[in-house]
DNA sequence: ATTAAAATTTAGACAAATCTAAAAATTTGT
DNA sequence: ACAAATTTTTAGATTTGTCTAAATTTTAAT
């Protein structure tokens, strides 16, 4: 596959072209920045590849083997990023550009090695779940504060820490199940939350974070 | 600058290019692999972006600016490569196809905190030296003999250890300086060297080869 | 020094991925 | 329901990197 193949793999995946619903080669045009008009031939070279589903004037979805692909360069996408965050010290926000092209490299055991180096991680440093190696996405019901993305919101579902003193400073806080948390944004220097629940906003620090399980969506 | 330019700057260099004497088209092309019909289009191409001094007829060499270029991706591709060694686990002969592809990931901080992880190697598993990050090569007079590539020769200069049981050690296997010493293969269970001196064969271990100086060429 | 052989370049073509402009189909508004 | 607006496709052109075949230049041989 080269690479435009993978991008528009990747891209229609992401808008959706896994739920057999069609998307336009409009939305895929704005999205690539790039003229539906080039989307159409994409289009046509994809299908004949089995890669997805094309009908004039409709729209295209992903195949069963499409959806296979788009999850393997995702896979790699975020095993990338957290390489980049983990070991080499990147911030979050520097490394989509650098993960964009690493995603494209051919090798399934670099790859697979990269995963091993990173101790099989379930979510990348934006929060979102990394498909494992059989194309499965890791359960997402819950996940921890701090492993979220910033910003982004989830609804408090659960602790870790269930001793009465943790217990006791959710309660002083209105911090409750089924509790809407927005996190604002993370300070670099102590990996404190600046959250906000109702309307209020608050400072949390790390090892609260590290205790407070949310489900998103 | 695209990956096509790239391979073709990397070749020129490996041909010796930078020795201000020119390669010919027919030389570039029987190691890419491609038509000389090729190389004199993309020979034109390169010299207007100022990457080499090319002659009608007679060839091509490098400019500065392209041994600039050529060092950058060389570094690259041999810090990829100590890296799948060290820290993936590869075995020596696998890494150059990756590494042919990890050479073309543009980021700058990318291939700088990649050395930083390696603690800035200055050979890479092959035993070629790695350019600096100023295009510099380290210096190649002497490095270890677990460093060396397999199979290659060298000629020993020195010792690391200079402890008599050691030195008594070299003498009783007839290794002395200035000996042309053969690295036939590496035992991958202890890293132990099958080495030939003169006309004789012996199996030295790897603390006997981490402690021996050897100079190639 | 001339000619034969080898190397190199030119000219023209092709595939991939893109674009623009025009044509066709679909959707929307009344 | 039908015209207008929007979306999508087609047709033809462009760029990059490649090729083949023919023409040109250089090198080698006698």
């Amino acid at each position: 596959m080269t690479r435009a193949e993978e991008n528009y793999i990747k891209t229609i995946f992401h808008l959706g072209g896994n739920q057999s619903q069609l998307i336009s080669t409009n939305a895929i045009a704005e999205q690539m920045a790039t003229k539906p008009s080039s989307v159409t031939d994409m289009a046509k070279k994809l299908a004949e590849k089995d890669l997805l589903n094309y009908v004039r004037y409709q729209g295209v979805s992903l195949t069963d083997l499409g959806i296979k692909t788009a999850l393997s360069i995702i896979r790699k996408h975020r095993l990338w990023e957290v390489f980049l965050v983990k070991k080499l010290d990147f911030s979050w926000d520097e490394v989509h550009e650098v993960a964009e092209q690493l995603e494209h490299i051919k090798s399934e055991k670099l790859i697979d090695k990269i995963d091993e180096l990173l101790d099989f991680p379930k979510y990348d440093p934006h929060g979102d779940p990394i498909p494992t190696k059989n194309g499965e996405f890791s359960e997402r019901d819950k996940q921890l504060l701090s492993e979220m993305p910033i910003p982004s919101s989830g609804v408090c579902v659960g602790v870790k820490d269930t001793s009465a003193a943790f217990l006791k400073f959710l309660d002083k806080h209105h911090i409750a199940l089924g509790h809407e948390i927005h996190i604002l944004e993370k300070e670099a220097f102590d990996d404190s939350l600046r959250i906000k629940i109702g309307d209020k906003e608050l400072q949390i620090s790390n090892q609260i974070a590290t205790n407070l399980y949310v489900k998103v969506e």
